[in-house]
DNA sequence: TAGACGATAGCCT
DNA sequence: GGCTATCGTCTAA
């Protein structure tokens, strides 16, 4: 369970974060806080507790084949967003790592809602079920339903990202969405290693990260 | 421009 | 645990 405090929210990760091997960004990446602000200013934030890496040279990577429209946020410089569309209705949010031109990303799969987890719920649920709620419970609510976390798509849509999030700079305070380094660093005891999820090509590869503890990850 | 195929999630058995 | 909705994107023609 993360603590409810939104502490020091303000301290965005730097550039360095995500200037060096993918596999350690990703893993690093466990602990800290994913913020959504909201355009009327409002925050929500979540803890990070799955991730998956994807590197160059790798078959499930979508830069795999080469630099494309779509995927050109991966060819970027680092501390950039990328997100893609996965089976047609779902957005997977992205954290791109190493120089421009070198086309990797860490893909964020599940947080356990912080603050604003009743803002989550609403965009999750839509206006029409969230109105049986009422607004003084929604966000007790949203910190006991892991539809809301666990899992990118879910994740995604809990926290209103979309397509248009891509080049989004994750290394700004200001921005609509950005990564956070409050949060305890999260032991290696506590960190399990696997294979990707719902991939079929570098399927082998123990390129995901999980907080054994958290009730949030998207799959055991 | 047609055809194939997902870095998923939700519903059904 | 299995099935499939659903559509953007890439590839080949």
């Amino acid at each position: 369970m993360g603590q409810l405090s939104s502490g020091d929210l303000s301290a965005a990760l730097p550039l360095s974060f995500y200037l060096r091997p993918t596999l350690e960004a990703a893993r690093d990446l466990l602990g800290k806080t994913l913020v959504r602000r909201w355009p009327d200013g409002a925050l929500s934030t979540g803890r990070i507790v799955e991730t998956e890496a994807y590197l160059v040279g790798d078959p499930a990577c979508h830069a795999f084949r080469g630099k494309t429209r779509s995927n050109a946020a991966m060819f970027g410089p680092p501390g950039l967003a990328y997100v893609h569309i996965n089976y047609g209705l779902h957005f997977c949010l992205n954290a791109v790592t190493q120089e421009e031109d070198v086309p990797e990303a860490v893909l964020i799969r599940a947080i356990e809602p912080l603050v604003g987890a009743g803002r989550m719920w609403e965009a999750y649920v839509g206006a029409g079920e969230a109105a049986a709620v009422p607004p003084e419970e929604r966000d007790a609510i949203g910190r006991l339903d892991k539809r809301i976390g666990a899992g990118p798509g879910r994740l995604s849509r809990a926290l209103g990202i979309d397509r248009t999030f891509t080049h989004t700079d994750l290394t700004d305070a200001a921005s609509p969405i950005y990564l956070s380094s409050e949060g305890e660093p999260v032991p290696d005891e506590d960190v399990v290693t696997t294979t990707r999820i719902g991939i079929t090509k570098g399927a082998d590869l123990p390129w995901r990260f999980y907080v054994r503890s958290s009730r949030w990850v998207s799959r055991r």
